[in-house]
DNA sequence: AATGAATGAGTCTTCATTCAT
DNA sequence: AATGAATGAAGACTCATTCAT
């Protein structure tokens, strides 16, 4: 796949594609909007995108690699510090990027397959290899490893969801009841109120 | 004596409107393709409902109606059986309704404060309400019962939709899975693998 | 022409029609909302008038024959009184139904030969009358009176327009010109500033 | 070189909605019959015009531009020959344009405050103008001119609907009477009959 | 590579009128 | 006579995408 010749108009066009979508909605933004916030003209944009979707895509995308990154580094410390570690570590990569969150959420919903539930995969991947080491070493109470990845995944997603575009209480009160609720659910020598 | 407003009219609407939506998606189905099926005039589909949304948001309230009626049902069992039987009525009510599940959830993503909204506040009372019993009588762990409610039935929703739409594993290992995590996470006299 | 039952009714039409046209318009009126006002199911009202435009052919009528009965009330004075009574009669009638003179003028520009058109020939013919009359006598100045009928209702109906729809300068102002402007035009004996 | 804006197009644009709009009414003529009849696509037609009412101002305009120029041609002329020629340029224009006269007619009834009001003001304020300088070297009575400009302006106007839109008498036969009930009405030495 | 004018398919909704009761 | 539910034609406008330059 040849690249494209100029990273930072691609650059350009996400970036202001992001704004305008926190703004006014993927569906209220259109393409030769985008191409004037980015400075360029609309042809331009097709240069770099295929289609809207695309560009949608790619904000995902960004997102979902960033939350693999923050959870990654937090896997190898002891298990429980690991799991609050962890849990933390995806709220706060949430909450600086509700925008997106809630432009994946929309996303999630449509037409199935698109690129970046290829991010989606190695997430899962990620906590399933975490999850196994964890049982083997017996510090965690044994699951099904696969539905369990998608299960905590997706509640964390949803919590932030709820979090960070619906409600308004302290975000540390959903951050803290959803690690004693996985304390309580997955490790082994835990078990306190 | 004229003509009366015909509820079977009304239903006819959104027995027709939910086919095809599952079918072609909200977006593409059309009000005179929903008349057709009804074997109605256009016209007549606005008599009914004020437009396109009203009727996907009577879809949604029916099944949110039918959720929380399933979960009802089954609370006045010692606490670890109705875990186990709401998660189960949930399951199977869910699976029944695959296609309202998908849809809930990309309207929920859309511009937030619609009716049924209501019916989601309803189910969340009905949740807290019985978390505050169990906690209680001592069967469930302290919790934040507000955050708590949220968290589990997005939880369940959430695997709902992953289980029914996305996933070809067997149900019975998600129900199985998130039965167990949950018994981990909130109940006071469980703890085995 | 069998008259319809209930007058009462073709009343109660008519005037909440106008009501309403005033407020909102013609077009941005409907149908079902005039019954409503009116007290009266829809197709009730279809039992009166034949259509929508019917009713407002009734309303532009209403406002003719009084337009006609204030000058024809005003055309047995000498000449020159007469001219400028006739102006004022046509004045004041038209402020007191400055409504009217507004959907008339709407109408005048549609599709021509509608049924109030009759009574502007009923107008019109007053006029020529009129004129005749006082040429015949020499008071004054002879013209074309078919066109001189027409021009001048024109002329009064054109100021009464702006004046009481658009201006917001003293209607006496323009009452004042527009007889003084006749006078010297029409007049066998007055040539003043 | 990209393909620029083409003046042409959105001449082509009018002259096709002109006729159209004279055959079957503004209301009658859709924008996709007026873009295929521009040999254009649709969505081409609102790069040229926000809206089908724009395409409706810019004909008033351009009658109103040249109605202006004709009036302002004959301005020079002492009084008399001025006001003849005047209204016999005015007739003149209209006659050449009876589909536009009737369709500013239309308009002018309609939501007030379009463009091309603007025009009509110029037109105001020619005539106000013209009157100011006749009554000033005494060749005309003395009149409120704010009121007599809208007056005549209006007259004219008027008779020239009457005239090519309804009448079927001869133009010449209003001319006549116009120009003679000005001249008695306006000019200082004139009285004649 | 870049441009931006051109394309044209696509759809919800209104409302005057009808007609079964 | 009265009702009011039912009809269904009708249309302006948007915007993702293309392609001539």
């Amino acid at each position: 796949m040849v690249r494209k010749i100029d990273p930072a108009k691609r650059e350009a066009i996400i970036t202001h594609a992001r704004k305008l979508f926190k703004e006014k909605g993927v569906e209220g933004t259109t393409i030769p909007e985008i191409a004037s916030a980015a400075g360029i003209a609309t042809g331009t944009v097709y240069l770099y995108f295929k289609s809207k979707m695309e560009i949608v895509n790619a904000l995902c995308e960004y997102y979902l690699r960033g939350h693999i990154q923050a959870i990654n580094a937090e896997l190898d410390s002891p298990t429980n510090k690991a799991l609050k570690d962890i849990v933390h570590a995806a709220f706060v990569h949430a909450s600086e990027n509700a925008d997106l969150v809630r432009l994946i959420d929309q996303r999630r919903s449509e037409d199935g397959k698109t690129s970046w539930l290829e991010a989606d995969r190695v997430l899962l991947n990620v906590l399933r290899t975490w999850f196994n080491k964890c049982m083997e070493e017996g510090s965690m109470i044994p699951y099904n490893t696969v539905v369990l990845a998608e299960l905590i995944s997706g509640l964390v997603e949803w919590i932030s969801k709820i979090c960070f575009t619906w409600s308004d209480m302290d975000p540390t009160r959903y951050e803290d009841t959803l690690v004693k609720l996985l304390q309580n659910a997955l490790l082994t020598d835990y078990k306190e109120t």
